[in-house]
DNA sequence: TGGTGCATTTCGCCC
DNA sequence: GGGCGAAGTGCACCA
């Protein structure tokens, strides 16, 4: 990987068009291509390109321009991009070998973990409520969960993390797909996510959609 | 900012929790306290913390720890987080200032702008059509585009880069709660996008919501 | 390989 | 400052 520090300015052009003016910052390229430029701030970088480009190096008068551009490929619907970095003063260089992560990183407390906890403690959405399936899938996406209340009626839940409008948008769309079908035609729906928005609360109510705010420490202990 | 290789393992425990076994990863610390772990591969970091963090170095006996810890806020709904690299090696250490770029980095080509192209060319749209408002107020949300077809009908325009299937349920929010103004009885709803996916075509069908497909080259020329 | 939806999303805008 | 939605989104999963 490569790490320099650098005065640089810094076009690009593709799906969007942005232009950063003269100053000093890094640049990170990887082994696999990837580009990204950093300011002193933040975790996002500036300007960035993905691992499929070209790489260039031409020497100019008084600066040294690194161009990126993306590969043409037989798939003609990407857009072409071009990164180029104008550098007129290197402060620092440093190439050294660093590792990748072949295993995937242990991820816990996602959305998926949420899922996985509520199928195995349904009671948690409320009282006589049983697991059925996850992942259920009705024509319109796949439901993340599907149980039955007291009643055996069937309740498609939506869960996230933090649940906006679109997640009583989603829970809408299921259960008009779902309630085509037979033994569906009572089905009701559930947003359940550890934090609910205000206005996402209000349009759950509108609809008839039922939410469960899922308590913060749902998974320890 | 500091630009650290280093020969490390990481846990992160807060909003998610991982852990990343030893390897030689860089490590990129910025002056407003954001740090950044990076692998050899890809834009994203593996881990991250953002500005708002204590930083404590404890020298352990055959190894150094960083602990980044989140400051505890008079707000008390933030979650606590916790970083911590346990570092075995250190490859090559980098402190050099480096600038922030205050000016906003000018761009172009985003969903604002074609809302603009639009409102100046709602023929786009169909013949006849005419603007009427922009990010007009429905209380389901302001509508991106409002214009009217040629018999004088209220048409919604929803407008996306890329439509996926939450622009159809935005786009029949807004209907709905149009729907209930004088005037508006016959509202109409339109998704207008660069790239409009199947699957988003088949719902806006069901849904009677026409879709415009915009040309790629809408602003050149 | 393309479609689809999550993300420790982050970031910016508007109220 | 909180709520809300876009992002040059990236990324992983699944068909």
């Amino acid at each position: 990987m490569k790490l320099t520090v650098a005065r640089c300015s810094v076009t690009y052009t593709g799906r969007g068009d942005t232009m950063l003016p003269e100053a000093v910052r890094v640049i990170i390229v990887k082994s696999d291509g990837a580009v990204s430029i950093h300011h002193d701030q933040g975790n996002k970088p500036l300007n960035y390109m993905g691992k499929d480009n070209v790489f260039t190096e031409v020497e100019g008068e008084d600066a040294l321009y690194w161009n990126f551009d993306t590969k043409i490929k037989s798939d003609r619907t990407r857009v072409t991009e071009n990164l180029q970095i104008r550098i007129t003063e290197v402060l620092s260089e440093v190439d050294l070998p660093v590792d990748v992560d072949n295993s995937a990183l242990l991820r816990d407390g996602t959305e998926h973990q949420l899922q996985a906890w509520l199928a195995e403690n349904p009671e948690a959405l409320g009282e006589g409520f049983t697991f059925v399936q996850r992942e259920y899938p009705t024509g319109a996406g796949p439901v993340d969960l599907l149980v039955q209340d007291a009643n055996g009626t069937p309740v498609v839940v939506e869960v996230k993390r933090v649940a906006m409008l679109g997640a009583v948008d989603q829970a809408t769309r299921y259960i008009s797909a779902l309630q085509e079908f037979e033994g569906f035609e009572d089905a009701t729906a559930i947003v359940a996510a550890l934090d609910i928005r205000p206005n996402t609360q209000k349009l759950a109510d509108k609809r008839g959609v039922r939410t469960v705010t899922l308590p913060k420490y749902w998974n320890k202990k």
